[in-house]
RNA sequence: CGGGAUGUGGCGCAGUUUGGUUAGCGCGCAGCGUUCGGGACGCUGAGGCCCCGGGUUCAAAUCCCGGCAUCCCGACCA
């Protein structure tokens, strides 16, 4: 492609509404513009990027053996109804009615689309099992969108589909597009974890999210240096405290803390550390008052509380909730309150001391709370935020934290989807069951974010090849010498000479400086950039850069084509 | 949805407090000339519903009311 003929316009000032690096870049560069928040054209560098990026993703999906299909972005609300996933996406989810008053969701994803075509085409045993995957745009109508492509209500996403007869093909099909995952990311040039994570809004049990490790990452996620142990942080745990005998302690005393709801407040009066303090946190659990006990320097893991309560629906109590319940005393409340149907304590609770806890009276403590004496737990978990340095909860090592951009998800989803959309199968016994499915998704387009994010320097974008634009970036520099005709000659032919052996490459024939063709370069972030000048040609030379490591060398003309094509 | 901010040629911004000639600067764009290996320089020029709608006023980019859009923090989130 010739520079003087690209739809390219280059930007030298960050754009003002752009804030992480990878969004003002992607500006900068020209592969995006915004339409609308979350909502983005792509100009021809971008979309040659966001097509190799899909492109790899089809080939591993299809090596995988899934099947690519492609699915309406419309799609029937009434199917959404079906699912019960109307009202759980809510507002999240863009909704078109046609001219007879049909309501329309535009894909956020596409479990109710895909299984209701599986259940029609499929009923036995022996068609299982099948995935079947696309590559197209979903819409969420974010609260917040941001950071560009990061979080768009547009955006490409690959999501494949599984249906399996049961629980072990399930796994299998699992275990094949975690490989398949494992294998995109790399190969696009992401530093990634596969976490164990909450499944959300899709429903389902196992599931692990891919993420690319990037300080403006959205998501927390801890892992352990040890072992393989990683985990989103809402869903991490830690090695649970074993149970331990509690020295001899004096008997609990009440102490007056007036106006001393925090946690700080009473350790400092009282003359202790908030780590040996006690939190009562107090939920509200389909009606009934659950507390939730932690040390005073933690905080409560909510996911934690949700999973050990489900099916239950779990929240935390609020203020309205307090002005409802004036026997509740807010902030002095104690792991012996009497009004509660139900008490949660972490493990860590069983440390060989006792504790300040509220004495359920406003304006007071208890002091010397033994447990095992004073109170006792209705049950054992794991219920605080992990933080770096607890202890691996699979080998015992300290726990790092690190942040990340979701590139991709796989989930188990047993058989919600098939069951309340009727995908049954027929078993060798002439029994019916539901199909067993998994979903398995890739942000694509975030991918470029994140590619973004980790390859780049204050130059601009430094693009693994795998996903790069063009591989090669041609620079001529003619200059005004007598030479100046020879030089662009031997560019428009090394140029013709690399198209005739396919490589993507891009020419800047362009007649401006040469301080704008360089920069224009590193700001575009080809892999490989070759310059031809009058210098260099006089001496028969070319010029090479690799983008990435700023190394550079010389080629004799007459090999540069080899050397350039590997060969 | 709560808090904060912004909206002025394609991009980045000044001007708004204290209303008053022709709305200005840098980049980019067009023409001419000089220059030609790391975002060159000079001259000339084009390009503006000053977010939209009301209002106040002799006069509004500027003041008032209402709306919309965009960004940031929070809440939320595959």
């Amino acid at each position: 492609m010739r520079m003087s003929s690209l739809f390219l316009r280059t930007l030298r000032d960050d754009p003002a509404d752009a804030e992480v690096t990878s969004h003002k870049l992607m500006v900068r560069a020209g592969l995006i513009r915004r339409v609308a928040s979350g909502i983005y054209s792509w100009l021809p560098l971008g979309n040659r990027a966001l097509r190799n990026v899909a492109q790899i993703v089809r080939e591993e999906m299809d090596d995988a053996g899934a099947q690519e299909v492609t699915l309406p972005i419309a799609q029937p609300l009434d199917l959404w109804k079906q699912s019960g996933r109307d009202d759980a996406y809510g507002q999240m989810m863009f909704r078109v009615k046609d001219r007879k008053d049909n309501w329309y969701a535009m894909a956020p994803t596409a479990e109710e689309v895909v299984t209701t075509l599986v259940a029609g085409e499929y009923s036995s045993y022996r068609d299982l099992p099948v995935n079947l995957y696309q590559i197209n745009w979903k819409y969420r109508d974010e609260l917040r969108p941001r950071f560009g492509l990061l979080r768009a209500r547009e955006f490409l996403m690959k999501d494949a589909y599984s249906f399996d007869a049961d629980l072990a093909g399930l796994q299998a099909s699992y275990d094949l597009m975690f490989h398949a995952y494992s294998q995109v990311f790399s190969r696009c040039g992401l530093t990634f974890r596969a976490v164990k994570a909450q499944s959300g809004e899709i429903g389902g049990d196992t599931s692990q999210e891919f993420m690319a490790v990037a300080a403006i990452g959205e998501d927390a996620f801890v892992w352990c240096e040890q072992c393989d142990y990683a985990a989103n942080t809402e869903a991490a745990t830690r090695r649970p405290t074993p149970e331990q005998v509690v020295p001899d302690q004096p008997p609990r005393e009440v102490v007056h803390t007036p106006a001393m709801p925090g946690i700080d407040a009473v350790a400092d009066h009282l003359g202790t550390t908030p780590d040996l303090l006690m939190k009562s946190i107090a939920f509200d659990v389909d009606g009934e008052l659950v507390l939730v006990l932690v040390p005073g320097d933690r905080e409560v893991n909510e996911y934690a509380v949700a999973g050990i309560c489900a099916p239950a629906k779990v929240r935390l109590y609020t203020d309205a909730d307090f002005d409802g319940h004036p026997e509740i005393p807010k902030g002095y409340i104690g792991p012996d309150f009497a009004g509660a149907a139900r008490t949660l304590a972490d493990s860590s609770l069983r440390a060989p001391h006792a504790w300040v806890t509220g004495a359920n009276e406003a304006d007071h403590h208890a002091r010397n709370m033994v447990l095992g004496r004073d109170f006792t737990p209705t049950a054992w978990n794991e219920i605080v935020q992990v933080e770096a340095g607890d202890k691996c909860s699979s080998c015992g090592s300290p726990l790092r934290i690190d942040r990340g951009i979701e590139v991709g998800h796989v989930f188990q989803l047993g058989d919600k989807y098939s069951r309340a959309l009727g995908a049954v199968y027929t078993d060798d016994a002439g029994a019916e069951h539901p199909m067993v499915m998994g979903c398995y998704g890739i942000g694509v387009s975030r991918i470029l974010s994140a590619v973004i994010e980790e390859h780049h320097d204050d130059g601009g974008i430094c693009w693994p090849a795998a996903i790069a634009p063009y591989q090669v970036h041609l620079v001529v520099i003619p200059g005004r010498g007598d030479n100046s005709a020879e030089v662009s000659a031997a560019a428009e032919q090394l140029y013709s000479d690399l198209r005739a052996r396919e490589i993507d490459v891009l020419f800047d024939d362009r007649d401006v400086s040469p301080g704008v063709k360089f920069a224009d370069a590193d700001l575009l972030g080809m892999p490989v950039q070759v310059t031809i000048g009058a210098k260099g040609l006089a001496r028969g030379v070319v010029e090479r850069k690799i983008r990435a490591t700023g190394d550079r060398d010389e080629l004799a003309l007459d090999v540069a084509l080899d050397a350039l094509t590997g060969h």
